[in-house]
DNA sequence: GTCTATATGGGGATAGAC
DNA sequence: GTCTATCCCCATATAGAC
């Protein structure tokens, strides 16, 4: 609960050093908890990989706790909002695969997020007690509407739409949490884009399919049977 | 290194408790295992659900890690052996639906074996060095030719046969180890039979539609639309 | 074989100099 | 604001009595 001396130039630079020292904690923050859980992951660690003493984090981040709070609550911004571009008043050919898309090219862009968030579920959220709410629930509830409406207005067979919302999420995050069984599985070090453009194209083929929707033509510029 | 005065009676007995304080160790680590992971799990938090005292557990296994090892070597026998059931010579219609119904039952019946094993993945596999070789992969490929077979043969439509098979795992493995947002999702505190038969139904409906195989009639004795 | 008491190390957190 | 040195707790592991 310091004050600076000199406020106008002192706040600016510190406020610079500050904005450029928490995304440095964060991003190495990341990376450790991704790698060995919270509680495998030591804060040595992540000062080590941000390149800064042990304390500094401390200095920015109160506790360990809190720092792994700010890195989740990052993932969760980044997690809801996809689903919510669905309508019932869509085309599910045109939405869906986009939807697909769009939750491949997460996986591939934030892993580190994806597991993340998945060892938090799988050890039963204990950090995330005011996430899963009646207003979760309320939500949820409404996504699966869209899919209800759709098959009412007969865009796709009846379905039950909760358990092809887990479909949807488990087979596009299943590329950032088990990236490890499946590049061993393809024998790679790393999926190229190839990779994920013939996943994503399997995926959106499958569902598509197998909901009764016909499945559109390759998007143009994507590689049809060239290989 | 002891050895015992009435080796008859004495190491009958003594084989007997050996045999079930191990499983009881076994048991309370699985379940310490999954819900903190390796590191946040504690020896004497396994030693307290297996009501004993924390030095037997190092008397049993010599240290945290082979204990680890135990438990996972455990559930790596589980693992394989169900995709090993799929022939290129089999019904598509007939044996997809058995192993997605046996993928599905394991989710349901070992759980944790389940949590343990995709946090091991997730961390990247650090504990199953020997586990991802060149025989592994000669076994996926395998695998993969089952599909590529089917399809030849006219059985599915063609499909990319590796991507297929990540869409079967991620989907069940789902309802073990995102259980905790399944259950939030659908406002429950677990699921009931009548949901894991919900879940199976529709992911067999999609994935046996998705690959142009018609879907069968429900198996005689299940609940059709009685609910 | 069982259990109490303890050694040892590592990790989170802080004091206090700069 | 930064960083070194240190405190203290907790977890693994073991020694040794019973």
């Amino acid at each position: 609960m310091l004050f600076h001396i000199d406020a106008h130039r002192g706040r600016k630079v510190a406020g610079r050093i500050r904005q450029k020292n928490e995304q440095l904690i964060l991003s190495a923050a990341e990376e450790e908890f991704a790698r060995h859980g919270y509680k495998g992951a030591t804060v040595n660690g992540i000062a080590q990989r941000a390149g800064l003493p042990k304390a500094n984090v401390h200095y920015y981040f109160n506790s360990k706790l809190e720092l792994y709070a700010a890195v989740l609550s990052g993932i969760i911004e980044l997690w809801d909002g996809t689903l919510n571009e669905l309508h019932a008043d869509d085309d599910p050919a045109a939405v869906l695969p986009a939807y697909i898309a769009a939750k491949m090219r997460f996986s591939r862009e934030y892993p580190l997020a994806s597991r993340i968030f998945a060892i938090e579920m799988i050890n039963g959220a204990p950090n995330l007690e005011g996430y899963f709410n009646d207003e979760y629930r309320e939500w949820f509830r409404g996504r699966t509407e869209v899919f209800r409406a759709w098959a009412e207005q007969g865009k796709i067979v009846p379905i039950d739409p909760a358990h092809l919302i887990f479909l949807l999420w488990s087979s596009t995050q299943h590329y950032a949490d088990f990236a490890c069984q499946i590049n061993a599985s393809l024998g790679k070090e790393s999926l190229t884009e190839q990779d994920y453009e013939a996943a994503t194209r399997t995926l959106t083929q499958v569902v598509l399919r197998g909901i009764g929707v016909d499945v559109p033509r390759p998007v143009a510029g994507t590689v049809a049977r060239e290989a």
